[in-house]
RNA sequence: GGCCCGUUAGCUCAAUAGGUAGAGCAGCGGACUCUUAAUCCGCGGGUUGGAGGUUCGAGUCCUCCACGGGUCACCA
């Protein structure tokens, strides 16, 4: 079916709610502080401070030493709650990352401003003047000289006190999610941070950040289902990639002996709390070494990482606890299964019975190859066992038609995912070099896909030819961004670590 | 896609056995110059997600639909 993506739809109108009595209440507000003169949508603010900035700076102070001080503030921030006494008012002012309170007195401000402030709202935002003291009970506090509104807050605000529960609004408005739940703030700061620290670790380490294709003819690099675009002046269909694999390493060939990126896949399958549409994923490649090195320098990335960002080696995960020591475990694909799947040994040995068995786990997509059915049953019943940091070395070949062959056992990848917490955090293997080799195993693959398997590899020679100008031995990785936040910032879902996770359009 | 659970005021939640839809916060009016989930007095606010059905009577029972969460399947 021919794409239409780029003609142009009405965008479909948002939806106006019903007013409600907050609503008109705040829309007469409007109208007031317009009669007063009072710009609501000014074009800058003063500001000598953040809220931050001032909670970190001076609330460890005592009322004495803060008095001394004097210290004078300008400082915006958004109204989370008012505290009015007739003619003396608290209000407490957040900039998202921190909370301060502002006391604000009609014999400070005068009688006008003082009225005039009466017609803020919670979720307002403003911009104070004034001195820093404690209070008697020794909170901070910005005693107010004059104030600024800066935007007003057509809305109230969700409930101050158990903030925004429910989960779809969360992410529908995420930043009503930023506003209440400080916490949220807190995971995507981390997941900043952590980014950040893989470009440095990177970096030292000489490697190039490199953008490839985001838009593919053929999707490559990976075994899954794209989504599929078209372009009109060119009239041919492209695919959003579902991996940046096999241009990194065209770039290895090239000569860029190391190069990492840090961009987004899509892949057309399911959501779940450890999937969402696109999502965020480190490649890197590097010549002239194998998996083994890329086990180590995984190691030294993920153990960096903690020190760095946390200055400790373990973490709480769920119920867990999860311990980034050196080195991590290495299991064999093979012996994970022998010990893990509850299936006796001698089964493995027909390849029959393995399907047969795979075919009871997986509902769909039958019928397995014996690799898949490996592959099924490693899925289903070892993967999720397996809670501290493992590298699982050397699965099927089959399954693998990117890495080079074992070489220990033919019918087996020199490859290894690293799996934490039941989760798979990287995939890397040894890269196959061997032109001839590759096109073999894409032959294999279409294969698989004119059995019905969408998740085969496609055929794309302009890569091997790419190989048949010389690969030299490379080790490269793929490590899922979203999954390590999610196991860093302790949180069980995908969504939580996503801004805006993909959810049907209303 | 299957299964389970959910959807009630702007938000967070109640509502016995099928019998007048409530509370807190938020909002509005009033009192109050160190409060902090401020307090006190008063007021307004609902197509109970949608459409049918059963019943004298449905937030509650039944059917279908929509959306969400969890889980399984697929995947990283």
């Amino acid at each position: 079916m021919p794409d239409k993506t780029n003609e142009k739809e009405k965008p479909s109108p948002v939806e106006d709610p019903r007013k409600t009595d907050q609503d008109i209440s705040r829309e007469e507000k409007i109208a007031r502080l317009a009669e007063a003169g009072v710009d609501l949508f000014p074009y800058r603010a003063e500001q000598t401070h953040s809220v931050f900035a001032i909670v970190r700076d001076f609330a460890a102070l005592t009322r004495e030493g803060l008095e001394e001080k004097k210290a004078e503030v300008v400082v915006p921030g958004r109204i989370l709650s008012i505290r009015k006494m007739g003619r003396a008012t608290f209000a407490t002012l957040s900039d998202s990352r921190a909370k301060l309170q502002i006391y604000l007195r009609e014999d400070q401000v005068g009688e006008k401003a003082y009225r005039i402030f009466s017609l803020l709202d919670i979720g307002d935002i403003i911009d104070v003047r004034g001195t820093l003291f404690k209070t008697k009970t020794g909170e901070l506090t910005v005693l107010v000289q004059a104030y600024a509104f800066l935007a007003k807050c057509q809305h109230p605000l969700p409930e101050k006190w158990h903030g925004l529960q429910d989960v779809e609004l969360r992410y529908r408005r995420r930043y009503l999610d930023l506003i209440m739940n400080p916490d949220v703030g807190d995971v995507f700061r981390l997941r900043s941070l952590m980014i950040a620290e893989i470009r440095r670790f990177f970096d030292a380490r000489g490697y190039v950040e490199v953008e490839t294709p985001m838009m593919q003819p053929i999707p490559g690099g990976a075994l899954a289902r794209p989504f599929k675009t078209f372009h009109n002046a060119l009239g041919i269909d492209l695919y959003l990639r579902i991996a940046p694999e096999l241009y990194l390493k065209r770039l290895v060939v090239g000569g860029m002996e190391k190069v990492y990126e840090i961009n987004r896949n899509f892949r057309n399958e399911g959501i779940s709390s450890e999937h969402n549409p696109e999502f965020t994923m480190l490649e890197f490649y590097e010549a002239y070494s194998d998996y083994h090195d890329m086990m180590e320098l995984t190691e030294e990335l993920l153990h960096s990482l903690c020190l760095t960002l946390f200055g400790k080696e373990e973490f709480p995960y769920g119920d867990e606890v999860i311990s980034f020591k050196r080195p991590f475990a290495r299991l064999k694909y093979k012996d994970g299964l022998l010990s893990h799947s509850g299936l006796a040994p001698a089964r493995f040995d027909s390849r029959s019975e393995v399907i047969a068995f795979a075919a009871t786990l997986a509902a769909e997509n039958q019928p397995l190859s014996y690799g898949k059915a490996l592959d099924a049953i490693f899925d289903k019943l070892v993967k999720p066992k397996i809670v501290q940091p493992t590298f699982i070395i050397d699965p099927p070949k089959e399954i693998s038609p990117l890495a080079k062959a074992s070489r220990e056992d033919p019918e087996q990848a020199e490859r290894f995912e690293l799996v934490v917490a039941g989760m798979e955090i990287a995939n890397a293997f040894s890269e196959l070099s061997d032109p001839q080799e590759q096109r073999k195993r894409f032959e294999q693959q279409a294969e698989e896909l004119k059995k019905g398997d969408q998740e085969s590899h496609w055929i794309d020679l302009d890569y091997v030819q790419a190989l048949e100008y010389g690969l030299p031995p490379t080790g490269g990785e793929g490590i899922g961004i979203d999954r390590l936040t999610m196991l860093l910032a302790n949180r069980k879902s995908i969504r939580e670590v996503i801004l805006f996770p993909l959810l049907r359009p209303r």
